[in-house]
DNA sequence: TATTTCTTTGATACACTATATCACTAAATC
DNA sequence: GATTTAGTGATATAGTGTATCAAAGAAATA
């Protein structure tokens, strides 16, 4: 039995991966581990005051080398980072008002775009989708 | 008939929405519609050094808000522009070694992703697709 | 066309995200 | 415990973009 959202031992990817168990980033791994939705560096360096914000940066950007944290822009180009949770290749959605991420799988994109009539010239490469949503839990707001 | 390519006149875009019509502007518009492929600010700016940096930032932020060029990220994040031929909603697919950008539309993101059967929770407000593609007139490299 | 009004410009300072540098610290290894 | 080497923190710097503000110049008006 698995619960809903298996939780990622950061700190023993980056052992694994070689990397050293410093504090500053059990620390870092252990603030992301509890984190519930999205986040930015500055949330995370506010929460973490007496870790220097290189560090943060650094630390974060190895968790993103190692597949662990996604990072992706919000609908303003904002940049927001989350826990990866499958690790296996994903889109998200984003909740607008809570920035609560989801992570959703679909068909290999060729596949979806030419389902979609698509016509799309040259061979993809890579590509990025994100969705920005009311969850489930937010009230919708008609302001935009 | 009509062009492959029709081009806006961009500065009859903020003329007719009650912008002055100045000669810096002239100046950009002009470049923007001689452009065949992508560009930065950086691109503009070094074409036209005679204007200064926050002109080309306003003045193409001013097409962006209305609707004549368009904003998205590459690869690695950073930002590139192009010109929007269509106007309608569209995605892009940008070729990763020339910047050429093409325009796709699809079905309706919902529809799309319901097909595929990804499991989305929510209400969608908003959503970006980028293609990264290799043109059909670049050819291939695999070092990626 | 001269004058007035009000938008726009360019220079500069600043904000924000992120990386480079480097002396110092501290893990891991011997 | 000493040595080696990776990692840290402070700071400077880079890149993208906006805020400010005096000066310039469109457009409107007389």
């Amino acid at each position: 039995m698995e619960t809903q959202r298996p939780r990622t031992n950061l700190m023993a990817v980056l052992e694994d991966r070689g990397y050293r168990a410093t504090s500053p980033r059990r620390a870092v791994a252990r603030l992301l581990e509890r984190k519930q939705k999205g986040f930015t560096i500055e949330d995370i360096s506010e929460e973490l005051p007496s870790i220097g914000k290189a560090t943060i940066y650094r630390t974060i950007k190895l968790f993103l080398k190692e597949g662990v944290v996604c990072k992706f822009p919000l609908m303003d180009g904002a940049p927001f980072y989350c826990l990866s949770r499958t690790g296996h290749r994903h889109h998200h959605s984003i909740c607008v008002q809570c920035g609560e991420v989801e992570e959703f799988k679909a068909a290999p994109i060729e596949k979806l775009l030419k389902d979609a009539g698509a016509d799309i010239q040259g061979q993809i490469v890579d590509h990025r989708i994100q969705l920005y949503v009311n969850c489930e839990y937010c009230p919708i707001e008609w302001t935009r």
